[in-house]
DNA sequence: ACAGAAAATGCTGCATACAGAATACAAAAG
DNA sequence: CTTTTGTATTCTGTATGCAGCATTTTCTGT
């Protein structure tokens, strides 16, 4: 089976970069992409043997990749029974889309403050992108979009912190967002929100952009929520 | 030397509930602690074999705990160099204040809505006693409670996301906060907004107690502001 | 004496080995 | 037939060993 589940792993690279990646950084990264897709799902446990001989490494890295999912939140850790994927109840994604939505506001208000006139150009950039996505029904490629810009607007914020906890949320609810398949009229709803936001946020309208984003996320929670 | 330095570890506990605590958990407190209160202070880098040694523990949970912290912003991983303790500049803590403020604010929002009235009581409780640790010039005890209440406030508006965020940056404020010794009438001003606080609670104000949080929190950061 | 190169040392990264705890299963007693 | 207890297996938790990279020191040439 697993022919090329294993991390690709260079035994003698070539020329190239070398390889200056920690395996136990890479496993952080794949293994949250493995939640986040469902490959684990809420409730799995992570066994180190079997999860280990799986993706071609040892246990050694993998535990430390465990216990930096665990500080993230995605993963449980269980005393003398190992770690298992985090489950959300509904309240928890209502607790969390809560939070988003207030730092999603101060990033839009620090956004307008502190973008630069090419950085809000990109962000537009990528929104045009995305609504040729959505006319071509590509939904995989407008959801990436879709993320990229509200971490975009967040970068625009210039604020560390900010863009951590955000990137912290953003990543926990992704397994959710990514079930969410609303329906046609739902989807034009969500893109015309994001208009309003490029808008609101080529105009520097501070007020706006920020209750446009906080209203955007929560109608986005409105459409999703049956799936949860 | 280092006799007592070693972590208490029940070789054959008496009675009482076993020991359920992994190594690696264990460290993660106490190497967060020697951060915090500065015996690992920013750009430290953090020595496998020495650090180990000196904690009586061998490399491997070590390194487990080393991760999590990593996670939590407290230290920086460098590849094939190992882990020092991050360094904040003025701006990466103004951006974490700024978020913090915006926290609170939404926690004081929350705890209006959500607190029961024993929780309140709580909180009353936990004021009065800090009150008291003022007024005796115990600077520590007040420290603490200080930071007690603006954990028990958060914990009253009952949303693990906004809980957990605010944890993570509390944490990594501490280690600023800890160092802010204000003057005495900055200290009394600091003790009237929190009975402000205190006041709007009690009365489920939400607008109010929102705005005191937000408010005390930047004049925190005004008073401390010089020893950073 | 100084600059560059090469060797040596020390540390991290990963793998493996061992010990202890938890669970599952089976057998025996009620 | 159900419940309980003893045993065996499996998995986690921790320690140790080995290889590769980084840094520092030393040696050599100018």
């Amino acid at each position: 089976m697993n022919e090329n589940t294993s991390l690709e792993r260079r035994p003698d690279g070539g020329p190239g970069p070398i390889r200056r990646t920690a395996l136990h950084d890479t496993l952080v990264s794949h293994l949250r992409d493995m939640i986040i897709e469902g490959d684990l799902s809420p409730g799995t446990r992570l066994h180190e043997g079997q999860l280990g001989e799986q993706l071609g490494v040892s246990r050694t890295p993998l535990r430390e990749a465990i216990k930096y999912l665990a500080s993230e939140g995605l993963v449980e850790l269980v005393p003398s029974r190992g770690a298992i994927v985090k489950r959300f109840s509904g309240k928890d994604v209502h607790d969390m889309l809560t939070v988003l939505q207030t730092l999603e506001e101060l990033a839009g208000k620090l956004a307008c403050e502190a973008a630069s006139d090419a950085g809000i150009a990109e962000v537009r950039a990528l929104h045009d992108d995305m609504v040729q996505r959505y006319k071509a029904g590509d939904r995989l490629q407008y959801y990436k979009l879709n993320q990229q810009i509200h971490s975009a607007i967040v970068q625009l914020a210039a604020n560390a912190a900010l863009a951590d906890m955000h990137g912290v949320l953003q990543t926990r609810l992704k397994r959710i967002r990514f079930i969410g398949h609303e329906g046609p009229e739902k989807w034009a709803a969500a893109v015309a929100e994001h208009e309003e936001m490029i808008v609101a946020l080529e105009a520097r309208d501070k007020a706006k952009l920020s209750e446009v984003l906080g209203r955007h996320l929560m109608n986005a929670w409105e459409r999703v929520k049956t799936s949860v």
